[in-house]
Order: structure tokens, then C-alpha cells, then sequence
DNA sequence: TTGTATGCGTTATCAG
DNA sequence: CTGATAACGCATACAA
């Protein structure tokens, strides 16, 4: 019934040509050593009776998959997507196929696709966190088999695992000066918890341009929630029953700044005149908002083209993983409308 | 050096507890007639010897690999991320792996993507189009093994292939006729070409809308791009040039409209007073560009569910899937602010 | 209820 | 340069 026409394998060509699957297997393989005129008999019967390798039994043979579990939070971000195309490319190039699942910010899912990963032979792993994520024991089936696991972006420090990010210190320092030099007196910083450490790294950032610029920090000048589009909508409210207003938000991520900038004008405000706002993450939707949103920049595909040829490299030319521990990618403030308040910058 | 702690199999349990391996591969898959207590027995020193199957011997032994391949333009819009992820709840359930890949929107890699699940002998397939894809000969491969493949959203007719998709049709029409219905006497159509059902029928609705309330359509209302951002940009560009101004938009997807409608305003229109706009997919954005953009709601949520559903049925039931051969789901018209030209709808 | 034997389709080793 | 053969880890038909 199903699979009716089936499948022809190694065996089948060898038959009819009358050589031996091992020398079938030679040439479909590329291998040295194979008299030219059988190798293109071979590939072209091969080609001719349809014949495709079945992974499985390459697999089981080798022990290895060619195969790279991809694990990220969600994947319907632009800076996410970006990351796919760009381990994409560098995968396809080696002949490397993927595996994408997506944890939607639970360790609980994280650690089923892990599993799946496991029992699929995956060669390695390269991994973003979920947002509740808060230790990287369920990675442990990989770690203590030296299968490579490699974090990128929202990164855990382990000492097996190379990790790749950005200066999230720097960045949210960059974003905060800006906002100062502004003009901005009073800064709300909205962000989420975890053990994430971009949202740590670039709340670390925030406080330390205010330090540097002799301006307090208290813990009502904090907003910790998902950086949702809902909690962009609800922190606005929150900021609006302050006793006093701000005049500057930096919030950890767009989605969430540009639902606050909408809550805000709804209620009366003027961006920036009466508050600037910063977001992160240089979403496209940053220059669908008006005013448009200042943003720290970062290029996903470059992220994710960094982090398959670190893999890759150590899977096929055995490159010592721990020597490249972390890798530190550019970040950029992007300066738009909403943070605009002096007209200079 | 790698893979320095063996994993261990069925044998290692076997004679760890001096049963066969028979006993314990029935064991872990739950097979009938198997002693409780050896059951339990096996089961318990598995977890402890930290046993996983290897998924590749189990395949090539069964035949069957439980994973259903995806292939999809682009990961990055909110609509295939929610059809993802209603795919990998209902794949999880019913214990299914997912492979997921993008064409990015060329059938060269659309083909590529083919190939690589054939070797990896996926169990079925699910499948949106690329834009430029004109025939479907590359899934014969798939199709003459009666191997099913389903295709969603982005469709193509063909006897062997269930499809899933929305009557883009009566929401053409729809959308169409509501801009006429606030007043717009003169409709610009912007669309993509290729062999897309969506869009040739989105574009058929609309012809059939004007011509159902009189109104005559010419080759000069019609702009052809590939609905990009920038393409957005370029039709109102386009749109300025015309002797005659249009009164009304129509955007086979949101990205062109709302860029479009940025670029209207930038050059010192008002939207929708001068010119109403209405977009396609409901994306998130629509929320945030000013004015809010009127368009058409589909859940991809539930596409992703209905479409699994399908094929996992006919895979573990083996219903005969040519009997569901065309699902039409739910799709609503979302009138919002910028096409708004009466007030009243 | 359990064990034995075999094969799934490759690749790798060893001879020739 | 090529062939024979074993092995990868599992599931199953058959036997006990």
C-alpha cells in the first residue's frame, strides 16, 4: 500500500552492473582510488534509477548524523530568523542538515527537544534560552559526551560551552549615555528577569551610565516583567501612576517599548517631548512606529554564521572547542525620533 | 576523543540484567505480553544506565522515522511561526519529530530542502510554496512512493496532495468590497505574479467585487511586485506618478501595505482620507503603523493544527487522504482605521 | 512469557 | 582498483 514503488538502494545498482555494492558505495562517495569510467557508470545508473542514500543506515554505519540541532526560543522574530538564515547558509555549504525546534521560553520544552535532539544523533547543538531557563543541567547528556554545545545569544556560562554574543554591558550603556546626554533626568529601565544574561548584562550597563553620569538609581525606576506586547501596554500604565513621570524609558527589548509608546500617545504624552524611548533589538516594526524607535542593532544572520562555522569547524577539522570560548559580535546604537529631544546628538 | 562515554544499547541492558535483547526492546516499547516485573526491571535499570534509543537503527529497522518534514518560505513572519508551532503541538502529541526548513522563497532550495528529507526519509510532508515555484515536479519523488505530502496556505492543485488553505477568494472580495463600500471609486490592486493560489485568487475576488458593484477594472490598476517592504515603497512611488489618483488600496499582504502607506504620508498624503488602505495577514505590525491597518485575519495557530492532524491520521490510522482533499478554514475581515474614509461600516 | 536469528542499507576492514 | 564480509543498534518472525 504505502511506499509502494520501492526504494532502490546501493545493492540494486551493483546488480545490475555487475561490481559490488562496496564499489558502488566508493563511488557514490567521492572516495580515491576508483577507476574513472566504473565511477561515472556508477553515478549515472545511479542517477538514472533514482537512487537516494538512505541516511538512516549511513548514519547507524558512522555514528554521526551530519546533522545540527538548532534550539531557539521562538522563531517568529526577525532577529531570530535572521540567526536561521545565517546557520543555514553555513550549514548547507558543509552538507550539514538542521533540526529547528523552538523551546517558546519553557526549559520544560527545551528539555523534550532536547531529548528529541539526543535520540536523533544530532553532532551538536547550538542553542539560544529560553526565557525561564535557569540552569543547563538537562544539557548534560550532551556535555559529558563531548557532544558540542554552543550558546548563543541568550548564553549560559559553562565552561564546555562556547558561547557567542554581543556586549550587552556596553550596549546598554551606549543607550543609556545617549538618553542622558539627551537630556533625560530620570530613566526607567523595563527588563525581565532570569538567569538571562543579556537582560542582566544590559541592565549592569544601564545602571553604570547612570553612575558615571551622577544619577541615582532606585528600584521604582525598574520595570521587570516578559517584554511582551502586553506588558509594553501595562508598563506604561504603571509609569503613568508614578508620582512623578520620567522623561526617558530604556526598555530591553522593541516589541515591548514600541506597545509602551503606543500606551503612552494614547494617553496624552508627547514622545520624546515629554518622555524619550529606547527599545533594542532593531526590529523592523522600529521604523513603523511613530515616532520611530532608537535602538541598539545587531545582525542576526552574522550571529548565526559565526556560531554553525565555530561548530562545524570543530566537527569536521576537530578544532579544540574550548580554545574559542567566547566570541563578542558588534552591536550598534541606532538613534531615531524617539529619543530625540535636543534635535543634536 | 569525542563521544568518549559509549552510549549504551539494548545489549549492554540485556546483559546487565542476563535477558535477551528481545525482552528488553519489547519492554521499552511497551509490548504486550511482557512479565510486569521484568518490565519494570528493564524499564528502571534503563533510566539508570541512562539509555536512549538510537533512532537511526530503529528507523532502519521499521521503516519509519515518526518525523514529518516542513518546508516553508520564510520562518519570520508571525503567521508561519504560529503555524509552526500549531504543527509542533499536535507533532508532539502524537510523538512525531519535526524537520522544519525555509526555501526562502527560491524552488532551487525548495528542491534542495526535498531532497534532504527524502534521504532522511521523512514519514510525510508539509509544505507552503515558495513564491517562484511554477510546477511541483520535485515532489514526484515524494508523490509516485505515495509518500504524503500536504500542502498549506501557499497551495498547488494536484490529484495526490491535500491542501489547506483559506478562501482567499470571497476575502479578496471581501476586503474589496468594504473600501468600495466607503466610497472609493478608483482601487489599486498591488499583487505578486507566480502559480500562488493566494494571490490569483485574492486578485479574482477583487475583480469579481468591482465588477459586481460596476466598477470597471484596467491593466493600470494593477501593480506587480513581490510584496517585499521595499516593493511597498516603490508602488507608492508608482501610485504618486498616476495621472489620475486612486482613492483605495488594496495590499496582497501587510508588509507592502504599510510601507506603502508610510511612503504615502511622507509625500504629503493622508491616509485613508486621501487614499484607504488595506493590507492582508493581520501581522502584529498592523497595530502599531498610524493609521491602523484594515486587513484580513486568518489563525495560522489552527492551520498548523488542522494540517498535522491530517497527515498524522492518515499516517498511524492510514486513512485515505485523498478523501479530505481541500480543507477551507475561517478567515475576518478586521476593518480599522485606515480605510476609513465614512466613519460607518 | 522469553530467546534466537535475521535483516534493514550503509561503510570500513581486509584481502586479493 | 575491486570484492567479500562484518558491524552499526534495533525490531520482529519464529521457535521454545
Amino acid at each position: 500500500m504505502k511506499n509502494s514503488k520501492s526504494v532502490v538502494t546501493i545493492y540494486d545498482i551493483a546488480k545490475k552492473l555487475n561490481v559490488s555494492a562496496a564499489t558502488v558505495s566508493r563511488s557514490l562517495n567521492d572516495f580515491p582510488g576508483v577507476n574513472k569510467s566504473t565511477k561515472k557508470k556508477i553515478v549515472d545508473t545511479a542517477r538514472e534509477m533514482g537512487y537516494s542514500s538512505n541516511a538512516f543506515a549511513a548514519n547507524l554505519r558512522t555514528k554521526r548524523s551530519n546533522t545540527i540541532g538548532v534550539i531557539v526560543p521562538r522563531l517568529n522574530s526577525s532577529f531570530m530568523s535572521d540567526v536561521i538564515a545565517g546557520i543555514e547558509k553555513v550549514a548547507n555549504n558543509s552538507n550539514f542538515n538542521l533540526i529547528i525546534s523552538q523551546s517558546l521560553e519553557t526549559m520544560k520544552k527545551e528539555n523534550n527537544n532536547i531529548q528529541t535532539m539526543f535520540n536523533n544523533r544530532v553532532d551538536g547543538l547550538l542553542v539560544s534560552l529560553a526565557y525561564d531557563t535557569t540552569n543547563i543541567d538537562h544539557f548534560e547528556n550532551f556535555i559529558k559526551r563531548d557532544i558540542p554545545v554552543i550558546f548563543f545569544d541568550r548564553i549560559y556560562e559553562h565552561k564546555s560551552c562556547p558561547n557567542i554574543h554581543i556586549n550587552n554591558f556596553q550596549a546598554g550603556y551606549d543607550i543609556t549615555e545617549h538618553l542622558i546626554k539627551q537630556g533625560c533626568k530620570k530613566i526607567i529601565h523595563i527588563t525581565a528577569t532570569g538567569v538571562q544574561n543579556v537582560y542582566q548584562e544590559r541592565f549592569r550597563g544601564y545602571k553604570s551610565a547612570l553612575s558615571n553620569y551622577g544619577i541615582g538609581f532606585s528600584d521604582d525606576m525598574l520595570i521587570i516583567n516578559n517584554l511582551s506586547a502586553d506588558s509594553g501596554t501595562e508598563a506604561a500604565k504603571q509609569i503613568l501612576q508614578l508620582p512623578i513621570l520620567p522623561d526617558g524609558i530604556f526598555s530591553a527589548n522593541d516589541v515591548c517599548a514600541i506597545n509602551c509608546i503606543m500606551a503612552l500617545k494614547n494617553a496624552g504624552l508627547k514622545v520624546p517631548q515629554d518622555i524619550a524611548v529606547a527599545g533594542f533589538n532593531n526590529d523592523p516594526s522600529c521604523r513603523i512606529i511613530d515616532p520611530n524607535l532608537t535602538t541598539i542593532d545587531y545582525r542576526g544572520y552574522e550571529m548565526g554564521e559565526v556560531a554553525a562555522n565555530l561548530l562545524i569547524n570543530h566537527l569536521t577539522n576537530n578544532y579544540d572547542i574550548q580554545l574559542t570560548h567566547s566570541l563578542v559580535l558588534r552591536h550598534e546604537l541606532i538613534i531615531r525620533e524617539s529619543s530625540l529631544k535636543t534635535g543634536r546628538f
